[in-house]
DNA sequence: TAGCACATGTAATAAGTTACATGATTTT
DNA sequence: AAAATCATGTAACTTATTACATGTGCTA
């Protein structure tokens, strides 16, 4: 079987859909923007680019900024329409490697104050998330009044939002079901 | 910096604390079990067992079924507090890559039927997974009555029940989003 | 002038899946 | 007799992060 399952090449296509840019310019991009969900490294961007290039999905130019050496890749028709058909297709999930649930699936080998350790400090983390994503939802419509993919982007923030406070109440429910062995 | 991440040693102590067992089963039991939210494949569990031994966090025996080769593998006091200092320690969480929320940010480049396309499927796994999580939930307390895990396992299934739950309210809402555009 | 942001790239390492290779026993 | 399950293991490949290597320009 031959799956192909690189999403790295759509992510460069798609984020160069939005404006052409360079290698450093798209890893900032991606981490400002769907930091939350996804992430590429300089090690995965540069020589996908140049793959990218070689196949004819982007083009390259140079454009130095100072004496600074750039290099700005655009979407050519072919990457276009590979992004296109990329998206049409149905979203793979991948293995949810969830290590706290790992490690509560364990917890009979636990002392319970470990254990509520593991929840309250989840609950902390889910709680820096929701700031931070209610502060985007807040934010977003301001910055990109008018622009089509604002809905779009709103849509990713609220998945992040229902998941954070559902998640809240379950490390709620599982606390008091500690205390409860008090 | 050396941060070492593998937690496959840790999760086949943690398996192996519940009951000695042979490399095929730890498979069998870790898909059964926590397959929802960890995985683990042979081609990581053999290789990682052999260290586990040279390590001393694991004992082998030879135990044959029948003229079928077999090895057992059980806890040392060694590999026991191993597993002890790993549950103290707090869970690192992973990047999260959700193609899903992936696509949806690239949504203004689709067709609004493809959107919804991503939605509806979204649903519907979601939908599938709920069923799963409460027949889980119903029946494991019968199987596993009196046992101290059972506790645990049922955080992690709520866990389950919480997330999808959450999700389909999004898909939901998403899903109007889209309508109110037609 | 030191430090940070900009900028590109490679090498080493880690982590994981899938396919391959082999063989016994049990079930249909 | 064939197919499924039990059983162990390795090899090839894929994906991804981190560290290294190098250099420019701007700002405090």
């Amino acid at each position: 079987m031959n799956e192909i399952r690189t999403s790295t090449v759509e992510t460069l296509l798609g984020m160069l859909s939005l404006k052409p840019m360079s290698g450093y310019e798209l890893r900032g991009l991606i981490s400002e923007s769907i930091g939350n969900f996804w992430s590429e490294s300089f090690g995965q961007i540069y020589p996908a680019l140049k793959r990218m290039v070689a196949e004819g999905l982007v083009e390259v130019e140079d454009a130095p900024s100072g004496g600074r050496e750039r290099k700005v890749y655009s979407l050519t028709a072919a990457g276009r329409q590979r992004l296109e058909e990329w998206l049409g297709m149905p979203a793979r999930d991948q293995v949810a490697r969830n290590e706290l649930l790992l490690k509560l699936f364990f917890g009979s080998g636990m002392k319970p104050e470990q254990v509520r350790a593991l929840l309250v400090r989840k609950r902390e983390e889910l709680d820096a998330d929701l700031k931070r994503y209610e502060t985007i939802e807040r934010e977003l419509p301001r910055q990109h009044a008018g622009n089509p993919g604002l809905k779009f982007w709103l849509m990713t923030v609220r998945y992040g939002l229902a998941e954070a406070r559902a998640l809240q109440a379950w490390c709620d429910e599982s606390l008091k079901s500690m205390e409860e062995e008090r």
